[in-house]
DNA sequence: TATTGTTATACTCTATAACTATA
DNA sequence: TATAGTTATAGAGTATAACAATA
């Protein structure tokens, strides 16, 4: 990133130069760019997708079909395709759910709770984020949260 | 965002709290989904694909497909694909590049600069950062600064 | 021989609609 | 009648390979 001198409205350096709002949409987008890249490596270390890498890592307790769509942010069909794919590894398996025989409870067997536990762990070591010490992430957090609050969801 | 406390390292909540890697991770994710989804919004306000969105941004200045290709993270044929469709609108125009004659210079028209102008002040206004103070926006510029500087590329 | 941009094509991901079995 | 999950299918979006023009 140079730093060259904001020019005028036309000029690319515009957006990572200064703090308006368009500087910091680009430097989160940077940011995220790079944790996103750094997850996707790990996970294909592993031989998974980043959303099934995802999933995995949100069954570290169960949940059904619609939970999980959820918090991946995706419609149901798109579980059932990711979900078929981790069951065929013997990582997951589909379990009658107590209370509603229409639900099914999505639970990781022994052999997926141990690679969710490795790839988590791979994740955290050599993180792109690694260099900041642990005070320098704890405000980096406070601002985020800070940006995250009065933020319409 | 619950603030049950991290009970284990298979909660979910382990995600959101505390100062780890993978909180901060999922902070910045968070940031960047409702930036994203922002800007995909004010984007078809103008009948705009976010790529193509992006695309009008950046061609701030003249570029070469392949330039623009780097800065939009892409392949060569998808920048044909997205230029084939702002050119039918009349934003851009292909011109032979003055020192190589394979190459192409991509340069807005007029229409495509007074739209790239529009959408980007639409984008600045109710940005998901417009409750932060100007000194709030320059310190989380800050924290990410530094998040990226020693982070690998 | 290498590179620019294009064409043709395939693949991945995600979404919608229709179906079933339960509630 | 409404909901959970599945199936079938279609649409973006992106990638790879082959090609023509030029370096």
């Amino acid at each position: 990133m140079s730093s060259r001198a904001v020019q005028d409205t036309e000029g690319q350096d515009a957006a990572v130069v200064g703090c308006s709002t368009r500087a910091i949409r680009a430097l989160v987008a940077e940011l995220h760019k790079r944790m996103d890249a750094h997850q996707r490596g790990r996970s294909a270390d592993f031989d998974l997708t980043p959303t099934q890498a995802k999933a995995l890592e949100e069954l570290g307790r169960p949940k059904t079909a619609r939970e999980l769509a959820a918090v991946l942010y995706c419609e149901p069909p798109n579980v059932t395709y990711v979900v078929d794919k981790l069951e065929k590894r013997g990582l997951v398996v589909r379990e009658p759910h107590p209370q509603d025989r229409r639900a099914k409870q999505l639970v990781l067997t022994e052999e997926g709770r141990e690679l969710r536990l490795e790839l988590l762990r791979r994740i955290g070591r050599d993180s792109p984020l690694a260099h900041l010490s642990r005070e320098e992430r704890a405000v980096l957090r406070e601002q985020l949260v800070r940006a995250l609050d009065g933020a319409q969801a």
